[in-house]
DNA sequence: AGCACGCCGACT
DNA sequence: GTCGGCGTGCTC
């Protein structure tokens, strides 16, 4: 820990034991150092060690060219450079050095990802202003002097100072929590009974306590906890599927193991999908622990992010709450790594590097000896794969939570219901709703397509208006007054005439998203107070979150919304989940399309009866004979999952078998598709394990932002060096002008 | 990633 | 002649 409770900044000497590395080493002045920056180089360049000398993992800043640029020290140099023309490291960071481990893990991940190590060390330090020093702001401790006067309002504040003696305040903070004006402080100043001090802003977080709050809870969320606690305290690595129905309180039993974590002096990371990290959840982890935990997302500011990253580094940060990129948070002593609605497929995406958060968790606290629990509703098959070869733990919890039951599920089947054109609510589910809005209850429409029309076409000539740069139709936005392209986002109004035959007044919405459903509701349920949720309708996640937690009390009677209502929101006074398309997840031939569309399900239909009232979840469907139809209304899942995993067993695919997406784009069709081709001829170092190329052929999306894609799959045996032998073969291309490939392991579309 | 070098088309 | 296009290569 840094002396004096991170006073002690300037110039700080990170000591030996600081690194939380047995064996790190020092380098003197002049010894030969590889330093790792952030530029596309591939490897380490030499530099020589800096006046004072540095340990490895110390953050650097280093000359590069007519440059100065942030590097690590990431061991010893290599020697093969021109000893005359190695330059010195300019200067060491004041901030505390990257582990040994954490190291090992960057290395291990760009390894895993096929990623270059530097863009790897982006993903560790994309952070603010590492190289300037720390804002400094004034606070205020208790003095050696009495003042010479006592008054009430200097009692009050020296009484604050004496409470909380160790913990330092503002200006603001004192007169407030005192409850006097600032005037009086700054009068005890005078006196010398309060001291000004110079403190960086960048402090320690709260210390969290973890026996201030915890809930009484269940009997299968104690056997949880207690199995949870347990692995903590093995201090090993080890992982834990925890799986429970929505509102059996998977939350609960998990912070128990970040309890148990903090009482072992180590740090906690939980990772949500960014959408579900909201007030609510900061609130619940407040009223477990006393105090709020660091949070790491996309929506903090660059002072908020310095604090977070700095104070983490230096353990002074005991759990931390994050979106995927937390994970590479450079932690002193991770203890456990929670990765809450595991199956979420926003986990594995681009950050610049394709990686999944929930493998990336799992390897780092596998090199951290951390214990990792994945908690969810309905696992991956991923997860549940790794359960059944005993690699994984698996924990359920069966009863839900409080009076409230499953919802009881029906299909509506569409084929039989009698429904005129250009509308989707089924006579069936108007009833329902009509049901539930006169007890005074929540119905939630779930329909997973963002605007008001997918197509829109010319009656006159037949044209579907598409986007110019995609190969993607252009969806009508009508609170927009614009269509939108969904790939690149490029929006432009709503033509009056077709951009084809230039026939006026013939364009017109095909298919419903949530916006023409909404005008839909309206019409059928003049009365009803409507909401839509939907991630493009409001300006800011925090506009959005405002939205849904007005909602969640009772702001609206039907709620509208796509599938971020299906992502941990509580909404008490929810009773009837009714799902337009059911099918819609289950067209197109992917591979994922089953798992997904039953997750997205049960999911959504888990959002109704948490409270006391019994809820109810109806799909429309058009097969309602459809296995996975079948299996989300039996819910049965054990023998859903145990189906899927036959079928990619005998197909040889993940998580049975090992694929990666190649994806080569270019302004040139031409020269992608010979890239490709040229790929697919040259395939010796794939044969050689075994593994098979398909391709290459246009990617799903063709074309995205005037780039066009093409796609080579690799199919491989579960344990053959699939990385190795893809790191061979596309070495043998070096890519030209502006075209460009991307290598994603473990992809999660196949189409 | 930047930035320099260098080798070919249309301008004062 | 020379300004400038961006392909190629280098950065310890």
């Amino acid at each position: 820990m840094a002396a004096g409770g991170g006073l002690a900044y300037v110039g700080t000497v990170w000591p030996e034991g600081h690194c939380g590395d047995v064996n790190s080493t020092y380098f003197n002045e002049g010894d030969l150092v590889g330093v790792l920056t952030t530029q596309p180089l591939g490897r380490p360049l030499d530099y020589k060690a800096p006046e004072g000398g540095c340990w490895a993992g110390a953050f650097v800043e280093v000359p590069l060219g007519p440059r100065k640029v942030v590097g690590v020290v990431w061991g010893p140099g290599q020697g093969d450079f021109d000893r005359a023309r190695v330059r010195p490291v300019s200067r060491v960071l004041d901030v505390a050095p990257m582990s040994d481990a954490m190291r090992q893990f960057l290395a291990r991940a760009a390894d895993y990802t096929l990623t270059p190590l530097p863009a790897m060390l982006r993903l560790a330090t994309r952070n603010p202003a590492l190289g300037e020093t720390p804002a400094m702001r004034t606070i205020y401790r208790l003095g050696d002097a009495l003042p010479d006067r006592m008054t009430a309002a200097r009692e009050k504040v020296l009484a604050v100072l004496e409470e909380y003696e160790g913990l330092s305040f503002t200006l603001g903070e004192l007169a407030e929590m005192a409850g006097v004006g600032t005037g009086v402080v700054k009068g005890l100043v005078a006196q010398g009974a309060v001291r000004e001090e110079e403190a960086p802003r960048d402090g320690p977080y709260p210390p969290l306590d973890p026996d201030h709050g915890g809930k009484a809870l269940t009997p299968d969320q104690q056997a949880g906890a207690a199995a949870l606690r347990a692995g903590v305290r093995s201090g090993r690595y080890g992982t834990t599927l925890l799986r429970g129905v929505t509102g059996s309180g998977k939350t609960e039993v998990y912070l128990e193991a970040v309890a148990e974590c903090l009482r072992a002096g180590r740090q906690a990371l939980v990772l949500l999908p960014e959408i579900a990290l909201s007030a609510e959840f900061l609130a619940r982890v407040e009223a477990r622990f006393g105090a709020r935990p660091a949070e790491w997302h996309s929506g903090l500011t660059t002072t908020e992010r310095r604090r977070a990253w700095k104070m983490i580094g230096e353990g002074q940060a005991q759990m931390v709450v994050g979106a995927r990129s937390a994970l590479f948070l450079p932690f002193r002593d991770l203890g456990l790594v929670v990765v809450d609605e595991e199956h979420d497929t926003s986990y594995k995406q681009e950050d610049g590097v394709l990686y999944n958060a929930r493998d990336m968790a799992v390897l780092r606290a596998s090199m951290a000896d951390a214990q990792v629990v994945l908690a969810s509703a309905t696992p991956s098959l991923e997860s549940w794969a790794n359960v059944e070869a005993g690699k994984y733990a698996r924990l359920d919890l069966t009863s839900r939570f409080g009076p409230a039951v499953m919802p009881a599920m029906a299909a509506i089947d569409m084929r039989v219901e009698d429904l005129p054109g250009a509308s989707w609510i089924s006579p069936a589910l108007q009833g329902a709703v009509h049901g539930r809005l006169e007890r005074g209850e929540q119905a939630l429409l779930f329909l997973n397509r963002r605007g008001y029309a997918p197509v829109t076409i010319c009656r006159a000539c037949g044209h579907q208006i598409g986007c110019t740069q995609c190969d993607a139709r252009m969806v009508e936005h009508r609170f927009l007054k614009r269509l939108m392209c969904h790939q690149c986002g490029e929006t432009r109004p709503m033509p009056e005439t077709c951009p084809s035959c230039e026939a006026a007044g013939k364009l017109a919405p095909v298919g419903p998203g949530v916006e023409r459903l909404a005008e839909e509701t309206e019409r059928l349920f003049p009365d009803a107070r409507l909401a839509i949720l939907s991630s493009d309708l409001y300006g800011s996640a925090r506009a959005l979150k405002a939205k849904i937690e007005e909602i969640a009390s009772g702001g609206a009677d039907i709620v509208i919304g796509t599938q971020l209502v299906a992502k941990g929101h509580n909404f008490p006074e929810l009773t009837l989940v009714g799902v337009i398309d059911a099918d819609l997840g289950l067209q197109g031939s992917d591979l994922r399309a089953a798992e997904r569309t039953f997750q997205l399900m049960r999911q959504v239909a888990g959002r109704a009866g948490r409270a006391e009232a019994p809820g109810e979840a109806l799909l429309q469907t058009f097969q309602p004979e459809h296995p996975v139809i079948r299996a989300i209304l039996g819910g049965d899942e054990e023998a859903f999952w145990a189906a899927e995993a036959a079928e990619r067993r005998a197909a040889g695919v993940p998580p049975y078998g090992r694929m990666a997406g190649i994806v080569l784009s270019s302004p040139d069709v031409q020269q992608a598709f010979d890239l490709g081709n040229h790929l697919a001829r040259h395939d010796a170092p794939l044969r050689r394990i075994g593994a098979q190329v398909f391709g290459p052929a246009p990617a799903p999306i063709a074309r995205i932002r005037g780039r066009h894609r093409v796609r080579l799959l690799v199919k491989a045996d579960k344990s053959a060096p699939i990385q190795a032998a893809l790191a061979e073969w596309t070495a043998q291309v070096r890519l030209r002008g502006e075209t460009r490939m991307a290598i994603d392991i473990d992809p999660q579309s196949f189409y």
